[in-house]
DNA sequence: TCTAAAGCGGACAAAATAAGTCCGATTTAA
DNA sequence: TTAAATCGGACTTATTTTGTCCGCTTTAGA
């Protein structure tokens, strides 16, 4: 129903997060208890971002994430194709057998236009106008 | 998963059908037949649309839906919102409790304020504009 | 007036996806 | 050597989506 998965907003949390404590090391435990997140289920999402190379990971004792790059460049596209692949309007854009109508499927096309159009817009959405926001919590 | 729904992809379909067939009143029947969609399934796409009023319904023998205004008057806001209601990027953002992470919640108002964008960015998709690629493939 | 062809709507079942859990393995600072 | 951390695979549970069933109403036409 065109919503984001839990996994991205974990992901917006915690990139946030990492913005704040600039080039600080912050471990999933703590991420998880600040923000009331499943820790192995955060666990998972920030191996996505890692993955990915949105953030860096740290192992061993004392290990955990931190941002690779600055907020400011980052946009909501990049984490929603980090933490769910890349983004389909529709199951046969992967899988064309997957869609029961595809041989009769007359909107197929149009559809994929849009797709391309939604995902350049997905890009225009800048990571750094979350800060604002959640940083008026703190004054 | 940002992906469209079965129903909304059936909707089109049907809407994009009723605009090459003119005022002319077509059956479920027909419909499901024609792009191989489960009946009773479009039935209730159908229902929706004529609820919000995008389609026009004829009961008894012989019935069956019309376009209630042209195909030129409509966007894809219009038949996501008849098929799927309201458009809501988090849970949280219909009822407060079923975000876990409410209280804490660092990204609320920057989603919100990205819904709605994008809910404007999807009244920008006018639905003539699906009529050149499908009519393409009878030529 | 009867019948068959349609839409209507509620309840249900099945399938697919998302969310969350568990656990053993590895890495590394102290 | 130990404890604190990430890694990743397998698994379970919850939620949502998709599809089905069935009895109801409406209406054209024989
Ligand atoms: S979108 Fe997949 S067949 Fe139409
Ligand atoms: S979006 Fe619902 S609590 Fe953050």
């Amino acid at each position: 129903m065109l919503r984001l998965s839990k996994r991205v907003e974990y992901a917006l949390m915690a990139l946030l997060h990492m913005d704040e404590e600039a080039d600080q090391v912050v471990s999933v435990a703590e991420l998880a208890d600040q923000y009331d997140i499943p820790s192995d289920m955060l666990g998972k999402v920030m191996q996505a971002l890692a993955r990915s190379g949105l953030v860096k990971s740290i192992h061993g004792a004392h290990g955990g994430y931190q941002l690779s790059t600055s907020l400011d460049n980052l946009v909501l596209g990049d984490v929603l194709e980090a933490v769910e692949g890349p983004f389909r309007l529709v199951k046969c854009q992967e899988t064309p057998e997957s869609c029961d109508q595809y041989k009769v499927c007359p909107i197929r096309e149009p559809v994929l236009a849009i797709q391309n159009q939604l995902l350049d817009y997905l890009a225009s959405f800048e990571l750094k106008t979350f800060r604002e926001t959640s940083k008026s919590k703190k004054i």
